[in-house]
DNA sequence: GGCCGGTCGTGACATCTGTCATGGCCCGCT
DNA sequence: AGCGGGCCATGACAGATGTCACGACCGGCC
């Protein structure tokens, strides 16, 4: 019986996930939660099997949460994702994760996937590690990654400028930086590519 | 016995939400597709007693299968939803949809809605009905509504220009109007808070 | 008919934005 | 010590952007 922690923060799609893994006679969901932190909580609570963990959640996300549970306990994670980007997935395997899936996936391999990854193996969307083994590394600085970060919500130059407590000539260069490395025309493009790639 | 088509783009959540609805006794899920035009096909091929459509597909979304269903046939509509925007709301209910439910419900719900769906009640998530009833109704002409679109994804107003075939004095002019009446200062602002919404 | 509102465009203006050159500071590497 | 690179800032410039005033056309409404 492989003991199941499951953690999305959408009350439908996690309760439907549980009726789907319980339709498996060796699988047996023994917590769920709705964030990140909750999750960790569960598992040392009960100490599962296997973590299934949401990638998208507020407070801490699914990969906060992979990232302290590798490094307190050995129990294995799988990540479902709704956007598969790829450096999000380098981000993920670097934080001990076991499994990627996106929400993609067919939901009759799921089950399979889970079984695999509790007898040891790893299992990666062949089409999100095609895309990560093609995608160019990140080419971005640190500064210019958080001013991206800002960037994403449309406010102004000065805007951004005040939430990172720098001057608004400083931002505009690091922007500036970025979308020449991006090879865009506007802060807007930049951040969208960079978020695309997985990058913020 | 009530007999179900379901269709949402995401395989595995599709799964999930039919495996749930199977757990059931007198709920049947005859049918699943991944988009709005194949969902409308098996509505025709099966005369199923409800359809349960998530909003965001390709091509045709849950909206438009729901308003072509609705003009073909009384089978009632449940709209599924990922972001609950007050706009949307209304246009679904307007496109005779008989149940809106945001995937932060409880799964346990949802057989619950649907048997109320089929026996004539309607639904309404409480909290999205409640901010659809205080949201102001678009101040926005259709022009402004389009030309938001095209500035959703960040391009330069000649870009917006080029797709909608206009002069890009007369893009400014309807942007900055639209800036105006949304109370914000940039463009990328204004086609947030419109989508916010659910006006775009 | 007059009036209003939406649509489309032009011109002018102030400001914002992106680019570039330049400089200083600190840290790590050779 | 010298060099490179990231970090922070300034100044200057061209072009993009947002605002405003104005005009034209069309359709609906009183």
């Amino acid at each position: 019986m492989i003991r199941i922690v499951l953690a999305d923060d959408e009350d439908l799609i996690r309760g439907a996930l549980a009726a789907l893994l319980e339709l498996e006679d060796d699988i047996e969901v023994v917590g769920q939660a709705s964030n990140g932190r909750a999750a960790v909580d569960l598992v040392r609570a009960h100490r599962p099997d296997l973590a299934v963990l949401d990638l998208e959640m507020p407070g801490w996300d699914g990969l906060d949460a992979a990232r302290r549970l590798h490094t307190e306990s050995e129990i294995p994670v799988v990540i479902v994702t709704r956007h598969a980007r790829p450096g999000v997935l380098k981000r993920a395997l670097a934080g001990g994760v076991r499994g990627f899936v996106p929400k993609t996936t067919p939901a009759s391999r799921l089950a399979e996937i889970l079984r695999d990854v509790h007898a040891g193996k790893r299992y990666v969307d062949p089409e999100i590690a095609a895309s990560a083994l093609s995608a160019t590394s990140c080419p971005l600085t640190e500064r210019e990654l958080e001013l991206l970060r800002y960037a994403q919500d449309g406010g102004t130059v000065n805007t951004i400028a005040e939430r990172a407590h720098l001057a608004s000539g400083t931002v505009r260069n690091y922007l500036s930086s970025a979308m020449t490395k991006l090879g865009v025309d506007t802060r807007h493009e930049a951040a969208r590519k960079a978020w695309e790639e997985g990058w913020i």
